[in-house]
DNA sequence: CGCGACGTTGATTTGCCTCAACGATTGTGG
DNA sequence: CCACAATCGTTGAGGCAAATCAACGTCGCG
């Protein structure tokens, strides 16, 4: 076994799977490299895989009519990232993902997954679960986006997310919480401030 | 077989069940009327159900500390509802449910709905793919939110939801669009307006 | 009819944006 | 190792979309 292997053991942790079905799945996985600001996917690809992050961190952006960026997700160790949109119903990508920390990772196709879901049930279970889980996150930001001032989404982000906010510009930040950098920036001063 | 039943059978239309995996099936759900007005599920109710309506129009909505409300989603025919932040992890809803169009419901329990998944994997197939589809409305909504100016997110909801705008009054819908129902007037008398 | 719910309109305020300029930090080639 | 540029973050002045506050019209219904 190479540590890819172990690394995919990882991802399954908690699901009882057999050594025969584990087979199945390891060869249907296959590993990337990326450095820092290389495009994994491209508005108007067809997005045919989804990614799951070994280590780094990405962003899957969205630019509107006017050319701003708005970012949707920020993804680092053990999180899957696509462009969901897109991959759920093999169409075209509305948004970009770029590497913003030098990452690893592993992609899996749309095919290779459905088959995946016959063949190992638990595997649909699993991705039923991560579903379960970003649908609660959508929906809690969303609710955010709704009642919340731009310092409040701000500090509820630092604190939902002390891992990220590590890794990344504040730049970014301000394009996932719908804000200028500009504001960022004063709200930043403000809190500093106390 | 009952009426009830012919409305199970269209639930999972497009699946291949067996009559006996059906009698499964239809054992779980349970039936339920609403009128207008009705609270389906307060904030701070564990959170035992998923709620599919056969007809009428439910909201899901959010109280902010300042007593604002913000709705989250609407339902309308074929479509399921809860607090799904809550449902998921079996915890305490955030959110409250009423009734804003008489309605009739089916409901099935986190507890059923389990075991039908390892019982009947069509099952499992289906919930992942409905989530799948709301997790990606999730998506575009955050997206709009990040991007569009209040018009402009009216008048994608109008053209996304023509159905539910007609159940609905004003003041859901800039709950939902995150604006106040003054700005609502001025938007639509401006689109009246040319 | 009269009351409450809903929608509209106007005046004013405000949170955040825009535009512009300027520090600070990081990276890179000489 | 420094010089310089590019990137990133900060600060200020002014503007604007939407909120707030307040009043009033309208509709449906007991």
């Amino acid at each position: 076994m190479d540590t890819g292997n172990i690394e995919i053991v990882e991802m399954f942790k908690g699901f009882s799977i057999t050594q025969e079905d584990f087979r199945t799945i390891e060869n249907k996985f296959q590993h990337l490299k990326l450095h820092k600001g290389d495009i994994l996917l491209h508005e108007n690809d067809i997005v045919y895989n989804n990614y799951y992050v070994l280590e780094g961190c990405l962003r899957a952006y969205f630019i509107d009519d006017s050319g701003k960026e708005h970012t949707l997700q920020f993804a680092v160790k053990d999180w899957w990232i696509s462009d969901y949109t897109a991959f759920f119903s093999t169409g075209k990508a509305i948004m970009s993902i770029e590497c913003i920390v030098d990452a690893s990772l592993y992609k899996i196709s749309k095919n290779d997954l459905e088959h995946l879901y016959l063949e190992v049930p638990q595997i649909e279970t699993y991705f039923r679960k991560k579903l379960e889980k970003a649908f609660a996150s959508f929906q809690k930001r969303i609710l955010g986006n709704l009642s919340q001032s731009a310092k409040e989404r701000y500090t509820t982000f630092i604190a939902t997310y002390p891992n990220i906010e590590q890794s990344i510009k504040n730049y970014h930040i301000a394009s996932y919480l719908g804000i200028t950098t500009e504001s960022l920036s004063r709200i930043r001063k403000d809190i500093a401030l106390k």
